[in-house]
RNA sequence: GGGAGCAUAUUUCAGCGGUAGAAUACUUCCUCGACAAGGAAGAGGUCACUGGUUCGAACCCAGUUGUUCCCACCA
């Protein structure tokens, strides 16, 4: 065997090294046996363990393989070599030639492994990428059914390998239209929350590449500090092992590792649902770019006195060890029970009673207090108090803060561990006696015999020691409210520490405080809320605001730029270097030593409308680059109300006071996305959907074990297995993306929380297919024929082509006004029932009809107007669902005779619809009197056809007609009328003859079916139809027959009341006279 | 304690002063050259309740009842 140099394998490298995700078509599966499956995934999963480990998504590993696009090149090489070293080793055996013809093989045979491998994991529905078939070639002839799998893997490498989404290529555009995508967090994988955020953003931003603007969509990634950093111990933790274990510096590296493995999963996901960001500005706010804006804030917003560092009582997270943020704290009622507790009066002469839901804080009490009104205690104040279990005295103070009628009136006073007894104990210069310790043990400032119980198990041995100690009155029972933080739901501890702040209403430099500033800027109209309601709770929640608490002591984050001297010297600087320089200025001469906090994350996604564009914070708004130029302001901001406080009304204070300008125009709040119960989608309550599980479908059995699975509390199992059951028997079927999107665009009414029903997906998905099969018919009928493109030959246009042309001119009117109103519901309303009422259901029909009997020029112009208008419904509906369209288009575009003007420099082919402009309607093509002429053989056919169900006729059988009226027109309806209601031939008489047949009455046109009928029958359906209109003349009789209605109503109304009457009773004499007959 | 939203057909939702709408489910009939993931026809609603404004209210106003969600330091 010969000696083998590094393993270099080209194809893979290239299939795996271009786009991530366009792994290429495979046409033949190798087998060679020697690389089985049970080879394969043993060295994969043992790759991914060292390079990932020891994490537990190692799981995962087995299923799928998602990599971050910086990964897969090393992963690849990495797994190539392994693959070489394991048949050095295992394989002695073979000959030179046989080594040789495998080396040759091994490519293709390790591609072949990735590509059965990720088809396996499409079916497991774990974020499976793109899957590659055989069937992603292009084949001429539609499938009869839309399939939307391989059209999604086909379609999206090529857009993004196309460049098309790059922002700012094209400098001749003037407008401007740029969306920053709020950046998901790199905790996991993306819900549909995101799905449905992301669909709006991207329909947005399609909607105005395609109208001609210069448009961005930024992408990019949070840190999502505690979060993160949540995730990352707890899969250490499974393994054993502490953060503290690993050390700083080890930690960080794991969880950037753990970074890299979930961002690429979230661009992946974002990708399969078509999103069309730029990605080639990608973001993270910890890249080094954004962390020179967030240190660099930070030392501007010190040096302007706007950030402090002091000793705060601060909400104390005790599992986390950190200080967090009043938004981070969740207030939940909970049942608890209030004590009252004798502390007896110094002098002797008595006791009072005082009553508190927390015991064990009386450890630290100062006083007592009561209301300086309250007559029952008035005598007392000035005296002092006996503390139990404790030896000391305390005083018994007055401050109005006491409410007379809660409890006993008398309450203690416990400045280190309770808010509002802080602002007390600083009213009143009392000492603060903190006894609890950051694990919230009790510390050494309290008797010996209670030092190091937990706090909760400190109270039931105070409550036991006071009842010893007979100075314990009673417990009652007590609805409170804890607070609790939101990551960890441990009940959060008032804790003085030292703590970094932004002061959120002192003044600037010009006199306004940044929240003054942000609330300014939606009052002048500058940034507007849609829907407008949020206005309120914005401005309702920045007129109460409390100092932002912005360090934490967490190791994932940007460190705080602070470094300190040995004796509390603090200087504030971008880098080391620069607070160097500042303590030597200053004439220090000791060491710096770092501040080992990190910021908020908030923080940094307070900066992301401008640090994303490389915003250089020592320059004014005119020296900064091209992007900032173009976008910033950013366009709008779409994302849910959960967010406006951590994330909105701080992106506006944040981006106003450091860059002059607003973040963004318009801020699109949307609802949340929950269960099809109306419940909030969580992992606990086992009813998350992932947006990719609809996309692919999954099957029941995986569902069950994703939503069962890694739960905190494995009992919840259970019932969410039986639920999972229960809501979906058979798993859930595979819709694609686009149905997806267009559910998602069809439920985003303002201001509305969405249930999501699968039922409408499945709808849409229906939807998709109709748009599929009009286009093979459109295709069947026009390729190959004269579709009217040479201008030289004649063309004439049926009514029935004008109305349908019309019709497509208001859509465009429409679909433009709804996008620019952020009306997603109406436009996808707009678009389906352009595409299934008027153009399937009506239009195709009537062109049937034209391209059976039409002259050649009525031919073409039937054939024309079948596919330009399928072309324009192609476009219109394109943002919303991207990768039909494009199938579509891609044939019927060549057939319309629209060439791409860019391709067509280089090919003269059509490249993408993506590229198309968005269709704007032709006032010029609006014919009124085709419309009025299309809604009267529409009636007519309607009632015909009312006529022959009600009659009982077979579909299959043919039946003569016989008609009177105006009879040009008749003349004209007539093969209309034969194809759409099948009958076997019109007559067009002067004056029906008598008969006692069914007879459709329109205006002044009769349309007589020439049929035995059944008399019964018939009478019935006459009676019936003389009691409705018998209704609707009384109705409108009795509102004419009304003065005030006469008098005060619009004219136009009244005129409308008075044509309806006129027709009503015209029918009804017909009617009548029909029924004559029948008896 | 303060504030906001929602309540319309079996279900999911539009409509927000001028004849109650869509999808879905349901009933009947239909494989006819785009589509059964389809076609045609149909049935289905005191627009939560009570008052008020108005010629006219599902829609505007007030209140009531449910329901969901924010915000707030009652020990």
């Amino acid at each position: 065997m010969p000696k083998k140099s590094a393993p270099s394998i080209p194809i893979l490298t290239e299939v795996i090294g271009h786009a991530p995700l366009a792994i290429p078509v495979l046409t033949e599966t190798l087998t060679i046996p020697i690389l089985t499956e049970e080879l394969f995934i043993p060295l994969l999963t043992e790759l991914a363990n060292d390079i990932y480990q020891p994490i537990d998504y190692k799981e995962d590993f087995k299923k799928s393989i998602t990599l971050a696009s910086a990964d897969i090149l090393p992963f690849a090489n990495a797994l190539a070599a392994r693959i070489e070293s394991w048949l050095l080793a295992n394989d002695a055996s073979k000959t030179a030639a046989e080594w040789s013809a495998l080396q040759a093989a091994l490519p293709e045979l390790i591609q072949a492994q990735f590509l059965a491998h990720t088809a396996a994991t499409a079916s497991l529905g774990i974020i499976a990428p793109f899957s590659a078939s055989p069937l992603t070639t292009m084949t001429n002839e539609l499938a009869k059914s839309f399939a939307p799998k391989d059209i999604e893997a086909r379609w999206y490498p090529i857009w993004e390998a196309g460049g098309y989404f790059k922002a700012g290529q094209d400098s001749t555009k003037t407008e401007s239209f740029c969306i920053q995508l709020p950046p998901p967090n790199v905790t996991g994988t993306l819900h549909m929350g995101h799905g449905f955020n992301q669909t709006l953003m991207d329909a947005l931003t399609r909607y105005h590449r395609m109208r001609g603007d210069n448009t961005l969509w930024q992408p990019g990634t949070d840190h999502a500090g505690i979060a993160t950093q949540i995730v990352v111990e707890r899969q250490l933790d499974a393994q054993g092992v502490s953060r503290h274990d690993l050390g700083r510096d080890a930690f960080i590296a794991k969880v950037w590792e753990w970074k890299a493995y979930s961002g690429g999963t979230i661009t992946q996901q974002m990708r399969r649902l078509g999103t069309s960001p730029d990605w080639s500005r990608e973001r993270f706010t910890m890249d080094e770019g954004l962390s020179k804006s967030v240190s660099a804030t930070f030392v501007r917003l010190f040096n302007e006195g706007l950030i402090y560092r002091g000793k705060r009582l601060v909400n104390w997270d005790p599992k986390l060890h950190t200080a967090v943020s009043d938004l981070e704290v969740a207030q939940e009622e909970e049942d608890g029970f209030m004590y009252h507790i004798r502390y007896p009066l110094a002098d002797g002469s008595g006791h009072l009673i005082v009553a508190t839901t927390r015991p064990e804080t009386l450890l630290g009490d100062v006083a007592v207090m009561v209301h300086p009104d309250d007559e029952r205690y008035q005598h007392l104040i000035g005296k002092a108090v006996l503390l139990p279990l404790c030896d000391r005295t305390i005083p018994i103070i007055a401050d109005d803060y006491v409410d007379k009628a809660f409890g006993t009136g008398v309450v203690k006073v416990t400045p280190a561990h309770d808010f509002n007894d802080y602002a007390v104990g600083q009213r009143h210069q009392l000492p603060i006696i903190s006894i609890l310790t950051l694990d919230a043990k009790i510390n050494e400032n309290a008797p010996k015999q209670y030092r190091g119980l937990d706090r909760f198990e400190a109270r039931k041995q105070i409550v036991a020691d006071l009842e010893q100690a007979g100075v314990f009155e009673k417990a009652e029972k007590h609805r409170m409210k804890v607070p609790r933080g939101d990551r960890t739901g441990v009940v959060i501890e008032p804790m003085l520490t030292d703590q970094w702040f932004v002061a959120m209403r002192k003044p600037g430099a010009d006199g306004q405080s940044i929240t003054e500033q942000a609330l300014q800027c939606v009052a002048s109209g500058e940034i507007k809320f849609h829907p407008e309601n949020w206005v309120n709770t914005y401005n309702q929640w920045l007129n109460n605001i409390q100092d932002w608490c912005i360090s934490r002591q967490l190791w994932w984050g940007h460190q705080i730029p602070a470094w300190y001297g040995v004796n509390g010297e603090v200087f504030v600087a971008e880098d080391e270097a620069a607070a160097q320089k500042l303590a030597d200025t200053a004439g220090y001469t000791g060491t710096l030593s770092r501040d080992q906090d990190v910021l908020d994350t908030w923080f940094s996604s307070a900066l992301w409308p401008f640090s994303t564009l490389d915003w250089e914070m020592d320059k004014p708004f005119e020296a900064q680059n091209d992007f900032v130029q173009k976008y910033l302001p950013s366009s709008v901001l779409v994302t849910g109300f959960d967010i406006i406080f951590f994330w909105v009304a701080r992106m506006v204070m944040m981006t106003k006071h450091l860059t002059g300008k607003i973040p963004f125009k318009d801020v699109y709040v949307h609802g949340l996305i929950r269960d099809a119960e109306g419940q909030k989608m969580s992992k606990s309550k086992g009813n998350v959907l992932d947006p990719i599980d609809l996309i692919d479908g999954i099957t029941l059995e995986a569902l069950l074990k994703k939503r069962t699975s890694g739960l905190m509390n494995p009992k919840q199992a259970e019932q969410i297995d039986k639920r999972t059951r229960k809501e979906f028997p058979d798993g859930i079927p595979s819709f694609g993306t686009d149905a997806l999107r267009f559910t998602f665009a069809s439920l985003a009414s303002p201001g509305r929380d969405i249930k999501f029903d699968m039922q409408r997906c499945e709808g849409y998905r229906n939807f998709c297919n109709k748009l599929w099969n009009a286009s093979r018919f459109v295709l069947m009928n026009c390729e190959g024929h004269d579709v009217g493109l040479d201008d030289n030959l004649p063309r004439d246009y049926s009514f029935a082509d004008q109305w349908m042309v019309t019709r497509l001119q208001h859509a465009e009117t429409e679909m433009r006004t709804h996008f620019d109103a952020y009306r997603f519901d109406f436009a996808a309303r707009t678009l389906y029932e352009l595409v299934w009422d008027t153009y399937c259901d009506w239009y195709l029909e009537l062109a049937k009809v034209q391209l059976a009997i039409g002259l050649p020029q009525q031919q073409r112009a039937t054939r024309r107007t079948l596919v330009r208008v399928l072309e324009a419904i192609l476009c219109l509906a394109h943002p919303i669902i991207p990768f039909i369209t494009e199938e579509l288009w891609q044939k019927v575009a060549p057939l319309a005779g629209v060439v791409c003007p860019t391709a067509a420099e280089k090919t003269g082919q059509a490249v993408s619809i993506m590229l198309q402009t968005y269709p704007q309607a032709n006032p010029g093509l609006i014919a009124l009197p085709a419309v009025e002429k299309f809604t009267l053989l529409q009636e007519m056919v309607t009632a015909c056809r009312s006529l022959r169900s009600e009659m009982n006729l077979s579909p299959a059988l043919r039946v003569p007609l016989i008609s009177s009226g105006e009879a040009s027109t008749l003349a004209l309806f007539a093969p209309y009328l034969q194809a759409l209601t099948k009958l076997s031939d019109v007559s067009i008489v002067p004056e029906l003859p008598d008969s006692d047949a069914p007879i459709a009455l329109i205006g002044d046109f009769k349309l007589l079916l020439k049929v035995e009928i059944d008399v019964t029958a018939e009478r019935e359906r006459l009676d019936k139809e003389i009691t409705r209109v018998q209704a609707e003349i009384s109705k409108a009789s009795s509102k004419l027959n009304t003065e005030s209605f006469v008098a005060r109503a619009p004219a136009a109304v009244v005129d409308q009341e008075k044509q309806r009457l006129a027709d009503f009773s015209n029918t009804l004499i017909q009617l009548q006279s029909q029924r004559n007959k029948v008896s």
